[in-house]
DNA sequence: AAGACGGTCAACCGCTCCTTC
DNA sequence: CGAAGGAGCGGTTGACCGTCT
């Protein structure tokens, strides 16, 4: 009946968040499809989606990445690639949209710069106290601490060392599990399907893994800020 | 002081995957 | 089993802001 109503677009204003809000409240996440027509806004469903998922939702973490999300975010991007929500879902309080732009406004312009130095320079000499160690409870799980891996690195070390764990290398240690698990159900899944998205397959996901594990000094990779 | 430039981030777009019928 | 619609994802865009010249 030549009723298309035009949505609004661009920046979401106090009043439209509010709307949003109290909607999500009351019939809660999903059903996005409803959500514009239950909030009263103009707006359609992916962008209440987007907004409700980036923004509002609760337990977002606003600011500065932590140097262990940083370090989290580089390891998972080495093993899974640019599957954001997949690496978002790993951090808890940042958004999938959050670790994109961070990562490309940040790291890839750092690590292909260093990449590339790297490969006729070799390290650069600034592995000094001025570059942060991962130390939070989301830091490595395997040969953690900047110096071991580099030490590893450099004795042609492949893969985590079978050392006794302590508690907290533990739960880092189950969290790396719980991932490898995740990713090779998925992998497991598509090749089973027949999938042809055989850039996530499982080969790819130990090379993914190998690479993780052997991987140099991340911090001398993207220097310190 | 002001224009140019570059970086950041919120939001949109289009595609793929998933679910339902 | 296939089609259609919905949901989710990653890539891209554009506005805004800070820095540089």
């Amino acid at each position: 009946m030549g009723r298309l109503q035009s949505v609004r677009k661009g920046s979401w204003t106090e009043e439209e968040d509010l709307l949003l809000r109290k909607c999500i409240e009351k019939y809660g996440e999903g059903k996005w499809r409803h959500v514009p027509a239950r909030a009263g806004l103009n707006r359609c469903r992916k962008s209440c989606r987007l907004r409700w998922l980036n923004y509002l939702r609760p337990n977002i973490k606003r600011g500065d990445f932590a140097v262990d999300e940083v370090d989290l975010i580089i390891r998972l991007h080495k093993l899974l690639g640019n599957r954001w929500s997949l690496i978002a879902g790993r951090i808890p309080g940042r958004t999938a949209n959050d670790i994109k732009n961070f990562w490309n406004s940040h790291l890839s312009k750092k690590l292909n710069w260093e990449n590339s130095s790297t490969l006729t320079a070799m390290r650069l000499p600034n592995s000094d106290a001025s570059c942060p160690s991962p130390s939070g409870s989301m830091g490595l799980a395997m040969g953690s601490g900047v110096d071991e891996t580099l030490q590893q690195e450099e004795e042609g070390f492949t893969g985590p060392a079978p050392t006794e764990l302590n508690p907290l290398e533990e739960e880092e240690d189950s969290f790396w599990k719980s991932l490898l698990f995740e990713v090779e159900e998925e992998a497991s899944k598509s090749f089973r399907d027949g999938s042809s998205d055989t850039a996530h397959g499982k080969d790819d996901l130990f090379v993914g893994l190998e690479g993780l594990f052997s991987d140099g000094n991340l911090w001398d990779m993207i220097g310190s800020d």
